[in-house]
DNA sequence: GTCTATAGCAGGATAGAC
DNA sequence: GTCTATCCTGCTATAGAC
């Protein structure tokens, strides 16, 4: 790290510029870095282009040449994000072990309970209905929620949970506890909520399993 | 009606105003009526004092003088909320049948998928962590908790549910399946997920009641 | 590709007349 | 109590130099 560039970012010799620990080869990866953080923080309507700029060091110019607007910016942004969670999510659901231990994995993964949920966190913005917007935030969840019924479906081959049961709306219940949990932990300012409406589920999925 | 007065508000020879088909007798209720639609349908932060104002048919003037900014509107709405979803809810919890049977008919109270929780719909705002707004917001949910637990507990005492489960981690279980109900439906915009959600939250109570 | 300067508009609050 | 006029600030985008 040679000279300090403004206020957030390092330029080093090589011609890369550093965020905290992120490297990055271009002010359009640092505008994309620094929308991520914001986007969670803030979410779309509150992240201003300002603030856009002062985290990632960049000026006007250089967001309205990479993108043609913060709305765009922040599709960007999100299809990055996606890409982080499914990383996450693929490493688990692809696990080889029983499809009941897969869906425990998936609700015993940490989480920022005080940050909220990065996609879901958008639900409540007008912004959730915007046409770049949504289709990236809905997917994220159609995805997930296809690949929570997958699991729960499988467990009720393996005989780990009761066949009765619908696969699509038990998935549907266990991503909208881990949701709840954020906006919970966020109104009471405290990670217990979300940790125990988990708690909870898993007590659930284990007394339903043991069953006959 | 008699003469129309502004755009939203008719004021009639009583001295009393009405907003479709609410009556008030006075700006300051017209005042707090447009603050809670547009609470609900913005969130506080998007909730502009000029949209406040179209809508009530109040001008700068009344809004200032009956409260002392655009927060304590907002306080004042909503604890003028938190009063109408308490008598829906002591209905519920009130009446005189089986506390597993108060907490399905919980789990079946009507609700607006595509419009979002009153509440839950500020957790993502920096204004939740408000000094003023945030008790407001927290109280209503800690009672609710406190009242779903309390059915929980009698429901174990009554047999209907396992007593190795944990009453409170199970009540915020489902307090979050409806709040994530509401984002899953917000982000998909149908109001087939919050459904879903809670189908599946009172199969589970069934399937597990059934129990031993 | 990147920068600064500036335009245009809306949010939130105040001043002071009626 | 209620109104209108006005101020200051910050957001989003454009213009045009380097």
């Amino acid at each position: 790290m040679v000279a300090l560039c403004h206020a957030t970012s390092y330029f080093v010799p090589s011609g890369m510029y550093v965020i905290g620990e992120e490297k990055m080869t271009s002010k359009r990866e640092a505008l994309i870095e620094a929308a991520k953080e914001l986007l969670w923080e803030r979410g779309f309507e509150a992240m201003s282009p300002k603030a856009v700029l002062a985290a990632s060091g960049a000026g006007q110019g250089s967001l309205y040449h990479h993108f043609s607007g913060k709305r765009d910016l922040a599709a960007t942004a999100l299809e990055d994000v996606a890409g982080e969670l499914w990383a996450q999510f693929d490493a688990i659901f692809g696990a080889r072990r029983s499809a009941i231990k897969r869906l425990m994995a998936y609700l015993d993964m940490p989480r920022e309970a005080l940050r909220g949920c990065r996609f879901g966190r958008l639900a409540n913005e007008r912004s959730i209905a915007d046409p770049v917007i949504n289709p990236i935030v809905q997917k994220f969840f159609t995805d997930l929620e296809t690949r929570l019924a997958l699991s729960v479906r499988a467990a009720q081959k393996a005989g780990d949970l009761p066949s009765s049961l619908n696969a699509k709306d038990t998935a549907m219940m266990l991503n909208a506890i881990v949701q709840g949990g954020y906006v919970l932990s966020r109104v009471h300012q405290d990670p217990m909520p979300l940790k125990q409406a988990v708690r909870a589920a898993k007590a659930m999925l284990r007394t339903i399993s043991s069953m006959p």
